[in-house]
DNA sequence: ATCCTGAATATTGTATACAATGCGAATTAT
DNA sequence: ATAATTCGCATTGTATACAATATTCAGGAT
């Protein structure tokens, strides 16, 4: 699809690859607030009141909002405007069901195809620290975990696949930002992304696919347990 | 997603479900051309010639475009406009091996939720028919055979999965209007939905699996080969 | 003749003005 | 007092005007 900021390069305060397009860059300050739960699910958006914070006409700013609609982040009612798509439990267990569809094929295909620099950025991206009473903490863990599904998918020179699984993720790191006490366990985490590593470095292809889908069943389980602590259904 | 025209309500000589706002109708009809092939890969849209057509204003228009961009159908440079995504014969096995991760895992879901409604409609639309005499009747088979698949991943209940198969079913189409000596053979992919269909009923998961993956190897196999007879690379 | 230069033109990107619709508050009738 | 209705305001949808950038073609230098 049309290259796109995910994850990463989302944290606006990291002046890291700021789309010049004024569009793009929207896109990026707004998906920003919704994912981290700034923008909470359910609000709706006054275009003028945007568009005076950011110094920007409407115009490309309703561009930015199509495209957060078209992704499924926003919802457009007519006449009406945009407004943050809601977030039920439900919803999630579809948007996981698609991880478990997608990236357990990635991982298989990464197993047959990774190169030895695929390899390298996916040790670099593996290791996820989570220091519990550091509030940018999490920030950063969920940021991490993100590089190291993205290296992964990237590594089955499959730009399509790239895509949907990169919008994926996005949405999948909101429920988390507003799930606040998931009990995140950093070594649990990291000792599944090694296993799959080793899985791809071995070109075990089967056990690759298999690793990946229990990783993300895991997080399913965890996240969901938290929602609906938090009184999400 | 937000719902979104596709494949058989995208014939804008039908009058059925013409969208009320603008921006949506002008998505449709402007779709149906890139798909059909009516908008050749690599020409150049000029903002200003189909908003004099359709009779709108660009800012509409450019909202319409915009979707098409986010979809993959139209490229956007910057101050060079939108033009018709290139195809190539590695993008179309790229977009074959998306479907090939997306719908045999569909299969196995309707195997195992499909209601009796829904193998109702999955037969209602597993009939290809196609006489080779007739321009129209290729289109119909495509539209046909677009409705069979996306009956079958509706048939998951997984609206998030349902949206990205057909996306990539409309890509799909695109190559099979342009390579226009496709070997079609209606009965053979006629007998394979079929053939699918009776997996599903008898909850044979592993089955709708594997058929659905070789239907849509075969498809890949008899297209590539008739883009390449067409000078594709 | 070819290549570079540059002004004129065409096209996209953005801002503003206007039209259409939805929402709410005030007003009136019961 | 309450409910319904209408008028006014807020907000979105569309059109137009303007700015920024690219493309093209003419003209001249080598």
């Amino acid at each position: 699809m049309t290259d796109i900021p995910s994850l990463v390069e989302l944290d606006p305060t990291q002046v890291s690859s700021v789309p010049k397009a004024m569009p793009a860059r929207l896109y990026g300050l707004i998906k920003h607030r919704v994912l981290t739960g700034q923008l909470k699910p359910g609000v709706r958006i006054i275009e003028t009141e945007l568009s005076a914070e950011f110094s920007v006409s409407r115009t490309p700013l309703r561009e930015a909002l199509n495209r957060l609609a078209h992704e499924g982040l926003l919802v457009l009612n007519p006449y009406k405007g945009y407004s943050v798509t809601p977030l039920s439990i439900a919803h999630f267990r579809e948007l996981c069901e698609l991880r478990r569809i997608l990236e357990p094929e990635a991982a298989a295909l990464a197993a047959a195809r990774a190169t030895a620099e695929d390899i390298a950025s996916l040790r670099a991206h593996a290791v996820l620290t989570y220091t519990p009473k550091n509030p940018t903490s999490y920030g950063d863990y969920l940021r991490a975990n993100g590089s190291f599904h993205l290296a992964l998918v990237r590594s089955t020179r499959n730009r399509m696949l790239e895509g949907m699984v990169m919008s994926a993720l996005d949405r999948h790191q909101r429920p988390c930002y507003l799930g606040l006490d998931v009990g995140i366990d950093g070594e649990t985490s990291t000792q599944e992304h090694f296993q799959i590593i080793a899985a791809i470095e071995t070109r075990d292809v089967e056990t690759a696919r298999r690793l990946m889908a229990a990783h993300i069943g895991n997080a399913e389980e965890r996240i969901c347990a938290s929602l609906r602590a938090a009184g999400y259904e």
